[in-house]
DNA sequence: TCCTTATATCAACTTTTTTTGATTAATAAA
DNA sequence: TTTATTAATCAAAAAAAGTTGATATAAGGA
């Protein structure tokens, strides 16, 4: 019943550490929510939804960026931020995929 | 096929905030797993796994039972912590319970 | 070109989290 | 009893993360 589940290493955790800690703040889990009920954002439009500062939301940005669960694409100016799913999926549990994910195994 | 879900409240996502904290430290996903693997451990078992100081480990599984993560157990004068696998569920991945958690929909 | 807008980044500062070593309390065993 | 063991907690120090306001860069429009 057990099956031989290969043993993993610091480096896992490690990578794990990164992602949770781009969840662990209150603001970037409404961000990512305000990114994924809007499709896409731009800074200055998710400035217009959340009270933050501009340099603190790039902050923030990066910060679940660089996590994996975020994807950017530059038009002009402005930078548009889009949900990675399966940056999310990899991590959340399916009873959290409504507040921050798009696929269709949400929400039905 | 967009249902309505109900909005999330600021507490929402202090609530997952709270959770995602404890799981960011990847010596916390490590007492996890050992927790995970044995099934059951006190506080001298873990340190015998796991190279940090009693005050330290006391520490670390205080986040992880605050954030609903572990049970923990008197005997004696041992605290024995276990996996709590609804608040694990609650949180993580179907890709992630191999690591965390317990349950048979794990593993196989 | 010059000005404006969008956004990233930087350095200084503040706040939060973690670590350390000591102390305390509770149990058990000699 | 006295002593040893287990483990939580505390205060001080250290480290990490977040905030602030300023600056820099790049694109677009006048």
């Amino acid at each position: 019943m057990t099956t031989q589940i290969p043993v993993p290493t610091e480096e896992t955790f490690v990578k794990y550490e990164k992602k949770f800690k781009a969840l662990a703040d209150h603001k970037r889990l409404e961000i990512l929510h305000l990114i994924q009920q809007h499709g896409s954002l731009c800074v200055c439009d998710l400035a217009e939804h959340i009270d933050m500062s501009q340099s603190k939301l790039s902050y923030h940005l990066k910060q679940l960026l660089d996590a994996g669960f975020l994807n950017v694409e530059k038009k002009g100016t402005w930078n548009y931020y889009s949900i990675k799913d399966e940056g999310v999926n990899e991590v959340l549990s399916p009873a959290l995929c409504c507040l921050f994910r798009n696929d269709e195994q949400c929400c039905e």
